[in-house]
DNA sequence: CGGGACGTTGACTCAAATCAATAACCGTGG
DNA sequence: CCACGGTTATTGATTTGAGTCAACGTCCCG
């Protein structure tokens, strides 16, 4: 939440509406590929240009409630989607990388009903809703990728569900890491290592814990030997055992070697953080 | 997952594919309109015809990992969709009623990632998958109403992470309530008092907590005076007080007036369930 | 009539929320 | 430069909500 802010804060560019800058401009065929589509019919797509927008960490791409006037695929970065209830508790429902969209569910409605906020140094794709049909209309693998996009996205809150539903929080964590792993993998980073863009309140309010359970969940599984934890930077030293762990869900059965594993454990073997492997 | 097949067994219709029966198929207009697109271009959906297909209560539409090669818009009845993992724990996922989309989350997949059943006595419209792409072009109202109801689904399933969110399961519940009547008001259904399709066990799945807790949750919300319940027969007597108890998130700040109420009302302030209202 | 599914209720226990204290880090500003 | 307040992370102590086990009543279907 530093790092870019600290730098040298001279010259900014702010490339925030479509000006005709240097950076903020790609082509329709760089959004294709980075959905997956093959080269199929990517001739029309190299002609038609699609802005690009930059954030850095801590900015807003849409506030709650905003007017929905745009779609937006994520092509760096990390953003934390989610909703500020008139209580003023902050629901996490989703972190995004690159290849996700985001807007989506607005697209039934007038304004956002979420939040969406840059964790990291961030660029999208704007693809401005009035254009929508137009794009399908005269380039159809638009259309293909929006509707694989939108089934995915609804894939990854499927799989939320699942994590949510867990019953023990260490296990919720467990299933979180594993599918942050995933889609790590599919974005070409390490699936064993990586640097969590975002505090332990916002996953503990993904998660639906407390803070302090995430912290003492991170604990427990590094005492585990599953993980190795040191603040933000998170490296999965057994992912088999750590899938295995994930499965539990209500009432481990009985004394599968699954659930001895969990009750064994004296709640901490020994210092819960180990030194970085290797 | 008996009453379609433990029937009458003698010459069974069997409307599965599109045969020329007289009920199973209707026009794209007919779909349209129900996804509430206007009347605008349907002159063309009038003459695209849409297969039906209809399913007794305990039938399933679509099994865990079956081949995805259709999408289906709920036209009537009601529908679960869930996932059973291989320790055999079903994991509610969603319950469908009228105007809602199945099978979007598989289209970015082959196989469907989730299992269908009806609930009741139910139809659906099937589109199957490779006739999408020819129809959002003949019919391009469709494909804006693909779009609609896929967003609308992905902010259901967004709702449905609020709901397992609240940390109190009596929370969770009355958020479904609430959630729940939100849905039938829009298929014109009384939204203050309805019959429950599915059972404690499904609920509590849902929500992620044990059936039995669903019960006492019942119980709790009925003593509060806030719901008449008999069986699976629901009634909101008071939809304020109800969506304010909703709005409890962590720790309920204080003594307000709504923590008073939880926790004055010795656990049951008079016969747990009160007589239908007048 | 008996078996099975479903719903409710009670008793007990434990996992996690809450409250609280501490440490490390960061950027600010004296 | 260092002191300061703010934010984040960890850890401990205590309490309580809800999961689990168990018993019971009802209804439905064979």
């Amino acid at each position: 939440m530093n790092s870019s802010i600290s730098g040298p804060i001279a010259h900014i560019h702010l490339p925030r509406s479509g000006a005709s800058a240097a950076l903020p401009v790609a082509t329709m065929a760089d959004l294709l590929q980075m959905c997956g589509v093959p080269f199929a019919q990517q001739g029309a797509a190299e002609n038609v240009q699609v802005n690009l927008r930059t954030l850095h960490a801590g900015a807003s791409l849409v506030h709650q409630g905003a007017l929905a006037d745009a779609l937006f695929f994520v092509r760096s970065g990390t953003f934390k989607v989610f909703r500020t209830d008139e209580d003023g508790y902050e629901q996490v429902l989703a972190f995004a990388i690159r290849g996700e969209l985001l807007g989506f569910d607005a697209l039934c409605m007038e304004s956002h009903p979420i939040a969406i906020l840059a964790l990291d140094e961030s660029t999208v794709f704007v693809v401005p809703r009035r254009e929508i049909e137009g794009l399908c209309k005269t380039v159809p693998p638009f259309a293909f990728a929006l509707q694989q996009a939108g089934s995915l996205t609804l894939t990854r809150s499927r799989e939320l569900v699942d994590i949510l539903a867990a019953v023990a929080s260490d296990v919720r964590l467990a299933r979180f890491l594993i599918q942050l792993s995933k889609r790590l993998a599919d974005c070409g980073q390490s699936p064993l290592r990586f640097h969590l863009r975002m505090g332990r309140r916002e996953i503990a309010s993904l998660l639906g814990v407390a803070h302090e359970t995430v912290s003492r969940c991170f604990g427990a599984l590094s005492a585990m030997g599953l993980l190795y934890v040191d603040d933000r930077e998170v490296e999965i030293l057994d992912m088999g055992g750590l899938k295995a762990f994930s499965r539990s869900t209500r009432r481990p059965v009985d004394d599968s070697a699954l659930l001895r594993n969990r009750s064994l454990i004296p709640r901490r073997t020994r210092g819960s953080l180990r030194p970085l492997a290797a």
